[in-house]
DNA sequence: CGGTTTTGTGCATAATTATTCAGGGAATAT
DNA sequence: ATATTCCCTGAATAATTATGCACAAAACCG
């Protein structure tokens, strides 16, 4: 089975849905040929749902896009989220400050990643949350969140 | 033509949608069938095109959510608003670091809670974010987290 | 007032999306 | 190597959502 990699398909799915107006999974398919990807409708619900993108009302006509904000708790229980190596080709930057840990990645993929790092429930994170680019981490007030960013970056690779 | 008023349907339903597990419209309406508010999907379609609401993958089901995060920094232009101590079954926890306080609640229930606390407009609250179930205030930075964070847990009783 | 427009809704159905099933390929174990 | 397992996918189809149409109620207007 020829595969372009699930990986590279994910990053242009985020791209496209960024840049340009995808009404549907079909128009998704079509958009993803012209960039040399072929998969069906099928694949891109899949896709869809492991990327945590929605559909939403936008000028009267829907679209896809990346959530907005999409946040976690280290009290979150749910199951079957992207490992953080799988999320791994994501992550642009981390730094910290305070008790404060931010997490830059590539444009649309925040959502995706925190929930990654969230399924490791970190004992020393109390919450996170999630906008396009962008990842808040708070972190317990004693702790260190430079240590958090060790943490990551060695889990990271 | 039975009702009673589109508004106070449409009030209900990010209701519904914020306290419980909604996975399709057709749990909606007989959510809302329990309610009292009797609509048929072809509605409830149109009714969370025009509140905005997306389905999103959460925990590897489907799940209705309001995709507007509330940013409030006392802008609050929503006119209906729950008390605090309404949404008080909602919170799980409550903790600060540094100057942010971090508001854990029940899946759904964060927009919720976070109008409650943005009615009260306590001074030392430069804003709020919201999104599923966590919700961020991020307080002056003089200003004292941990007394906030005693405050509203008062208010909780 | 009577006529016109606007709005909201259900019904039926089209359009879209999610999932079941089967099979292929890669990795791992025997 | 052969078998086993796991992951990914397409095809077909089930499930869900969006919408064209018709109509009734409300709002607007002369």
């Amino acid at each position: 089975m020829i595969m372009q990699t699930r990986e590279e398909r994910h990053r242009k799915i985020l791209e496209l849905v960024a840049d340009q107006y995808i009404g549907t999974q079909t128009d998704l398919e079509i958009a993803l040929r012209k960039e040399g990807v072929r998969v069906t409708q099928a694949t891109l619900s899949r896709d869809i749902r492991e990327l945590g993108l929605v559909k939403i009302a936008s000028g009267g006509r829907y679209r896809y896009a990346s959530q907005k904000i999409i946040d976690s708790s280290t009290t979150t229980k749910h199951s079957m989220h992207a490992s953080l190596a799988s999320v791994k080709r994501f992550v642009r930057k981390i730094d910290w400050s305070g008790t404060t840990v931010v997490i830059i990645t590539d444009s649309g993929a925040a959502a995706h990643v925190a929930e990654a790092i969230d399924v490791l429930e970190l004992a020393e994170v109390l919450g996170t949350v999630a906008g396009d680019n962008t990842i808040f981490l708070v972190i317990q007030r004693d702790m260190s969140a430079k240590k958090v960013v060790k943490h990551l970056e060695s889990l990271l690779g």
